[in-house]
DNA sequence: ATAACCAAAGTGATCGTTAACATCACTCGG
DNA sequence: CCGAGTGATGTTAACGATCACTTTGGTTAT
């Protein structure tokens, strides 16, 4: 029915059953004192006034907190947003509710600013630090107030055992296998479209991708090229590519994310490069939609969804101890070879 | 400071003021009613607590909700994502917090659990309605707190009109538009690839981009051929569309999106059809990824983030009347013509 | 001079819930 | 037959804020 009456609390349902409020309380937390005769009462005033317990009363009288704040930049990149599904399902799961704030690049935030984000002091808190936004939200918030929080990024199986309030994926691991595999290929060095987090050292993080990529080439004696820098954008990304394009010895690209790839994919056909003939390209991520570009890109794959669930875990664990803490234990990147990628044309 | 100490409450910015804690509410609060004297003194004992009002407290007290839960299924389409993304943008700015619960249609819901993802009875809510699982939690929630809830969908401008619950853009126009473009490059007729909730009528909801398609074939005195069904991963709709891929007398398909229109464009590709030589396709969204396909996709802009922007500050009145009802009045759906679409070829 | 008025600040109730403690009726061992 | 232990409830006090009153002085009108 459609009226706008006001919801039943727990005293309504208390005298409706006949005890005390405190009674039903305990019926709905699910405690062991209290007479299966009282229960039965006590349940079916619920279900007759369609009670349900006020998250906000119960958060406030100290009890869980149960509730997690996402903090993010871009969620259309398919990395942020698989993991924020990750989050969202393992979170309602267990009945807790997920706030999400997007962090906007555009927006000048003072370090306070960010910590206003949080509908709470102490508010448990994911960051999606993979971009520039987030690495320095996570670094505030650190400063502020680590205990609640989690930080979802790309990092090394050291520094993922080392920091406990660290999850993501060994990204220069995978970026040492994509390009293993280029060289394998025949190709005489790979060079690499960065996404921006990976030109520099942001927030003390490293350059994950570009460093797997790096190391790779030197460890097989091959010339490093110098990374060629890109934004996040399709538009920054085809334009930054474009001496990679013109330049004819380039046979191989590794790109940052499958963003990148595809600008690059459009790129090579517009200067009339042949794909895998001419030149290869490795993405990264398994955005869906790589599989049905045309030709079909080469790209890493990465559970991000899992590596969501992970951090929620990981924030359980920190909140309260009680709770187990979870290994890391997504599925490793794999790298999904398809279209994109061959050897390189030999040179007659 | 790492120290996890208690966050400061308003007594204990009164005590430091020496004030009561009403008055320091009024200070928060921008009451007129306070000396500027004590103003400062409380202000001051604000800044150096770091104290913020707590949100739980302050919406349990009686003071405004300042929440808003959207409800969405599929967040990886560009079209939700977006909107969310207009949706928080706006809610930010007025310093109202964002929760998000992803309705997944593999779980069965039963109508109390959809009403249950709400944090609490009555909680304003805005509901991404261009799906299946959008429609009924839309429904469920009109018969039970309609005041508070706010959708967004595809709806025709009369409808739009007549519902004070209703934000959208007209699909059916958009469609129309873009089928209009089709005839007009000389195509005898318009196929249709279509997204599940424009196959059949879903919640009271009308087919609208399939709609706006066949409306215009049977104006232009055309031959409606019937429209192909698909669902909404790109893999539901590579097969989907195998049938008219391999129709040779099929000229042009409108698509139900840009994910169904890079399946068809695949799918094309692998039958050997050119693009737009043999065949004209164009989307629907203008997904960011359309312009750097290969060929480049046609298809129709629409501006989801306004949508969201719109959806909030119309919850906003429908919350407290005292705030103006927003007039629907985002960009027109806009055909954006690329690569995909062109003249059939003569048949001689 | 006194009532009336007003701005500024304080007091106490309230929101819905949980935590801690108090109470009460039994049972049981000695 | 008494005191201790226990299981099932009730009572009271937070939690952190707002709201509706009340109090306190100081002006102003009569």
């Amino acid at each position: 029915m459609a009226q706008p009456k006001k919801a039943a609390s727990i005293w309504d349902v208390a005298r409706l059953a006949g005890v005390s409020h405190q009674t039903v309380s305990r019926v709905v937390n699910g405690s062991p004192r209290v007479a299966a005769a009282t229960r039965d009462k006590v349940l079916e005033a619920i279900a007759e006034l369609g009670y349900r317990p006020n998250r906000l009363a119960r958060s406030l009288a100290g009890g869980a907190i149960e509730s997690v704040t996402v903090l993010a930049a871009d969620t259309s990149l398919y990395g942020p947003e698989a993991a924020l599904r990750g989050i969202e399902k393992a979170a309602r799961s267990l009945d807790w509710s997920v706030q999400i704030s997007v962090l906007d690049p555009a927006d000048t935030h003072s370090d306070a600013d960010i910590v206003a984000r949080l509908p709470r002091a102490g508010e448990p808190t994911i960051i999606m630090a993979h971009d520039e936004p987030g690495m320095r939200a996570k670094q505030v918030l650190l400063d502020t107030q680590p205990q609640a929080m989690v930080a979802i990024g790309p990092y090394t199986a050291e520094e993922l055992a080392a920091s406990p309030w660290l999850v993501g994926m060994d990204d220069g691991k995978a970026a040492a296998e994509a390009t293993r595999y280029l060289l394998d290929l025949g190709h005489e060095t790979v060079h690499h479209l960065a996404i921006p987090t990976s030109t520099g050292t942001f927030g003390g993080g490293k350059a994950h991708r570009a460093e797997g990529w790096s190391r790779t080439l030197r460890e097989a004696g091959r010339e490093v090229p110098e990374a060629v820098p890109s934004g996040w954008t399709f538009a920054e990304a085809f334009k930054a590519v474009q001496p990679l394009i013109a330049d004819r010895s380039v046979t191989a690209i590794l790109c940052g994310n499958d963003h990148l790839a595809l600008a690059t994919l459009r790129a090579a056909h517009l200067a009339g490069r042949e794909v895998p003939g001419d030149l290869s390209i490795v993405g990264f991520d398994n955005t869906p939609f790589t599989a049905y570009t045309t030709p079909a890109l080469t790209t890493v794959n990465q559970d991000f969804e899992s590596v969501g669930r992970g951090a929620f875990e990981l924030l359980r664990h920190r909140v309260d101890s009680t709770n187990p803490r979870p290994k890391p234990s997504w599925p490793e990147p794999e790298l999904i070879v398809r279209e994109t990628s061959g050897p390189p044309r030999s040179r007659s």
